[in-house]
DNA sequence: CTGAAAGCGCTTACAG
DNA sequence: CTGAAAGCGCTTACAG
């Protein structure tokens, strides 16, 4: 079944005009008379007609194609991420090619190279880490690259990201302000800039307390492992009374697994907190104490970078990091100020 | 800065052939002479050339391009779907462009319209719909069109659903066996086909066994009007003991604002069951019976039917239906055979 | 097996 | 403002 589709020479005759006035007519800021516009634009309704964009990317080299690379999408987080990414970079008249990263294989790179034979304008990685040689050939190709929710060590790339270390810091800071004393942490994939960051700021705003870690388990940023992870760091003789759980997506499987299996109560036996302030935070059952990680200015500052480059104006990586602010809801023991603040309501 | 990637005319320069003949190295099935072949992939791996993918579907007329249009991200079996899907096609040489769709407007035409625009191989609507004068221009143009979870009136389109109407039937004859007398429905979204044949199976269900819906609410598929929905109904002098909400994702907030706002215990004072099957639905928080919609197989059917059409195997629309399965877990009263089932353990 | 040539559907200098 | 022509980077008959 041959496509018939009308191309800009079908117009061209339909309208007696030459095809390089049809293109005009399709391509803003091209000096075309009203009356030839009207006639084409005519022509094109009747035959139904719209430039093909392929086409078009060929000469102009762009395709304003946005490659998306993610791995995690059963963290609520990503497809937020996805969903204002998608309609903001729509509104902009550029639109996400996705490409799922298997979450195991460190091979980011076939399916990266994948992304770049379809000419895209620029790539987002979410989560996900890039070889250097493929790293040189985007660069080579002056294809802006912006890792989202995640750092690295040069900065080659423009990097989008929340202020993790403080976000750790902060929540240090309310357990330890709430009176509890025996303080775990449940840590991300170690390979993360993220989980590393949280883990040190954390750890800092513990020591500024002039307390040590009570314990530490790892969940991988993967539910199952995070609530393994609990359950060992729990069946212990001495167990912690708040654990810190790097983000939100491990906190709900860590809450499950505490009241669920092990039977305790939060925050009444133990205080749980995470990061990232996912919609699932907010619901009654988890009533989460969370960092929030605000996915709307991060998703702005990855267009912002990725159009910056793309548009010229600023060809710089830039590593743009915004503030996470904690929520205070009730899966922690609160500190007396808060109770009191409270009670005065 | 000039994107400075190879060309085939470079790779040909190169390794002093031709560029056809370096076009024929890259094409699958070609003609070529090993010495050829080893020639021109040196000389293509020294200049890091690869075919640029928008040429070569100029001439071709496919571009493995798959349009994928979804509205409800939020809804946990939406990126589930995504993810298969995404992963199921980039197995095959196919990519997914994805569009959101505002769930609120009509006009999924204008993004319709600009994933024409692509020269997209193929379409997949996810819970959304398509206005009649598109749907003639993707016929026209010979793509296939895909509805995914949503049926249709005519059968112009391929439509890949669960048998929704047996579904919301075998759950009414659960709540019947599980001895509830009053028992509330509480719908989608009132124009998908999914929402309908859902509450007319369960109607179905009911008057099989002599029962009529006790009460109706509508939560639009969307979390915060199902819980409204559910309040109200369960403000109610004589509240019904079980409930069907049309989807697990309304389910959820349905069971939260049932324990947080009204302080019912599930399944103790009302039973609670769900449609979908996604992952949250097994987390011990919600436990929640439900029917679960085969995603895999869904994803599967989805697939088959597109590289049908693309392949030219087959090219008429086909209606395809897998069987949803009843899940039993917590969250509803069990008829008496189940316990017996349960102890004989 | 290999090369020269036409052409996919456009955009964009270049003349007029 | 408008048209003829070149060319984006490929694939694919067509000869040899």
């Amino acid at each position: 079944m041959a496509r018939e589709t009308a191309t800009s020479m079908d117009v061209a005759r339909h309208a007696g005009v030459s095809q390089s006035a049809v293109s005009r007519v399709f391509t803003p800021g091209a000096s075309v008379s009203r009356q030839m516009a009207d006639r084409v634009r005519a022509s094109a309704e009747q035959l139904g007609y719209r430039p093909n964009v392929l086409a078009r990317s060929m000469i102009t080299g762009k395709s304003r194609l946005i490659g998306l690379v993610v791995a995690y999408l059963d963290n609520q987080f990503y497809p937020e991420i996805l969903e204002k990414l998608s309609t903001r970079l729509q509104a902009q008249g550029y639109h996400v090619l996705v490409f799922m990263a298997q979450r195991t294989a460190g091979d980011i790179d076939a399916v990266l190279q994948e992304i770049l034979d379809y000419q895209v304008d620029g790539i987002v990685l979410a989560s996900v880490a890039i070889s250097s040689s493929l790293a040189e050939r985007c660069d080579a190709a002056g294809i802006p690259v912006v890792l989202f929710n995640r750092g690295q060590k040069d900065n080659r790339f423009s990097t989008v990201t929340s202020d993790n270390f403080a976000g750790g810091k902060a929540l240090a800071e309310f357990l330890v302000a709430g009176g509890h004393h025996r303080i775990a942490y449940i840590a991300g994939w170690e390979g993360a800039s993220t989980q590393r960051d949280r883990e040190a700021g954390f750890r800092a705003g513990l020591a500024a307390q002039g307390q040590d870690l009570f314990a530490r388990g790892v969940g991988n940023f993967q539910s199952d492992m995070a609530a393994a992870a609990a359950v060992e760091m729990f069946s212990c003789r001495e167990r912690p009374d708040a654990v810190f759980v790097a983000n939100d997506h491990m906190a709900f499987a860590v809450m499950d697994a505490l009241r669920h299996r092990l039977g305790l109560r939060v925050p009444q036996d133990v205080s749980v907190v995470g990061f990232d302030d996912v919609q699932l935070a907010a619901w009654p059952s988890f009533d989460l104490t969370t960092m929030r990680q605000p996915s709307g200015r991060m998703v702005e500052a990855t267009v912002t970078a990725l159009m910056d480059k793309i548009e010229g104006r600023n060809g710089a990586p830039q590593q743009l990091q915004v503030d996470a602010r904690l929520i205070v809801r009730g899966s922690a023991r609160l500190p007396d100020m808060y109770v009191a603040a409270q009670e005065r309501k």
